[in-house]
DNA sequence: CTGCGGTACATTGTTACACATTGTTCTTCG
DNA sequence: CGAAGAACAATGTGTAACAATGTACCGCAG
């Protein structure tokens, strides 16, 4: 059997490790947007070296969990309004082709191998919602795979991949924003709209997501860690 | 005055030269797709230690310009059909929502200072196809910006942001593929994507991009080099 | 007291060398 | 001829140090 050591698992790298787990403890919110992260005190509190903490934050900067200035070091991503604003209107570009991708192919009436995936999807959400209404980072997470499934319904490689690479950075803006927003609306507002989105297309897309944004917008207004 | 050496500018790292340097190089096809990019050389030839290489090639990484697995090394990316197609889906799904957005603001005429930076791009393709109709690297880049000029104006910056990354790899796939497509062609084309896209919109968009991979996919099915 | 310049410190960027880990190739043996 | 295993090549990671840059603090002139 030869057991591999816990410490050293075999295919992943330190670097990726380390990354997966800042990843886990931003989102978690441990890390609160605009904290420094220091390369010293990682590369020490993780029992590893500088260069490989530097390799993993490069990673998590690629992701934008982090933005990195030269000599200036590199602090969790904080986002204002006008971020907010900006990024959703790249969800919606990506959600929107995506869709009409996928009515192009099979029309206003998906086969059910196509919906599948994101019906069960939508039911995972109404379980998480339902059993745990408070864990909020659950259900931003249910969420999150609710609309990835969707997107990847177009067959579209790079769009999905596109999406994905957004999907962190929308599940840190939920778990800073924590919107007036409960559970159990997040839930039926996804039932609706993916009962919709078959019949309307990009516009109940578009819709969905204006409807998100303006559970966002009166809180972000306020500014939540603005760099500026 | 002051003049700071040539050999070490001040801001930025040695990394950044680096990776423009090889991005230079990889588009101007100087390095062919599929090169397997050794660390080790690159840091003897460049004067640079192997972790400032590193850092260089991550850069490239996430461009896409080439694509690094673990223990395997890094090599310059190539291209598949599939790919290709991929590719036009993502820059369709931004582009077309970019010009969406546009007209969602100033409908089907929009004001000069909204046009004059795509238009200024365009006069620079039929100026650069005209002059030099054969330097495809020039032809591709004066055709890029067109594009980029056209999805600034919706204002949104991360549409902007991801058609940009896009940017390289677009003109890594149009050197590798040097299409059935002259200088001359490509600017008539774009001027009268132009003269259309304000009054058509998305559909616009589509046809335009639909038109561009048909110039592309007979060589690419051929394969270029494939990598399986 | 305020505003300016300059110095010291903290942090990142880069280097050099060494070793560990993994992928690849070549050799050897059945 | 094919497969197990050794040798090699390349990347991943570690340690230690120095260089380059940003930041904060401090004193001085007005």
């Amino acid at each position: 059997m030869s057991p591999r050591r816990r410490d050293a698992p075999p295919g992943p790298t330190e670097a990726a490790r380390l990354a997966d787990d800042l990843r886990g403890r931003i989102l978690s919110g441990e890390l609160a947007a605009g904290t420094p992260l220091r390369e010293e005190a990682l590369a020490s509190t993780a029992g590893l070296s500088r260069h490989t903490v530097r390799t993993a934050l490069a990673r998590l900067a690629t992701e934008r969990l982090v933005i990195q200035e030269a000599y200036r070091g590199i602090r969790v991503t904080s986002f204002t309004a006008e971020d907010v604003r900006a990024l959703q209107e790249l969800r919606c570009a990506l959600e929107a082709e995506a869709v009409r991708l996928t009515r192009e192919r099979y029309g206003q009436s998906w086969p059910e191998e196509v919906t599948a995936p994101f019906q069960k999807a939508m039911l995972e959400l109404e379980r998480v919602a339902s059993t745990h209404p408070d864990d909020w980072r659950l259900v931003a997470t249910a969420h999150a795979a609710v609309h990835r499934a969707l997107v990847a319904t177009a067959g579209s490689p790079r769009i999905e991949e596109a999406y994905a690479r957004l999907d962190s950075e929308m599940l840190l803006l939920l778990v800073n924003l924590r919107p007036t927003y409960s559970a159990e609306e997040v839930a039926n507002d996804h039932r609706a709209f993916l009962n919709e989105v078959q019949v309307d297309g990009e516009s109940a897309v578009r819709r969905h997501l204006d409807h998100g944004t303006q559970q966002i917008w009166p809180r972000s207004a306020r500014g939540i860690d603005a760099d500026h």
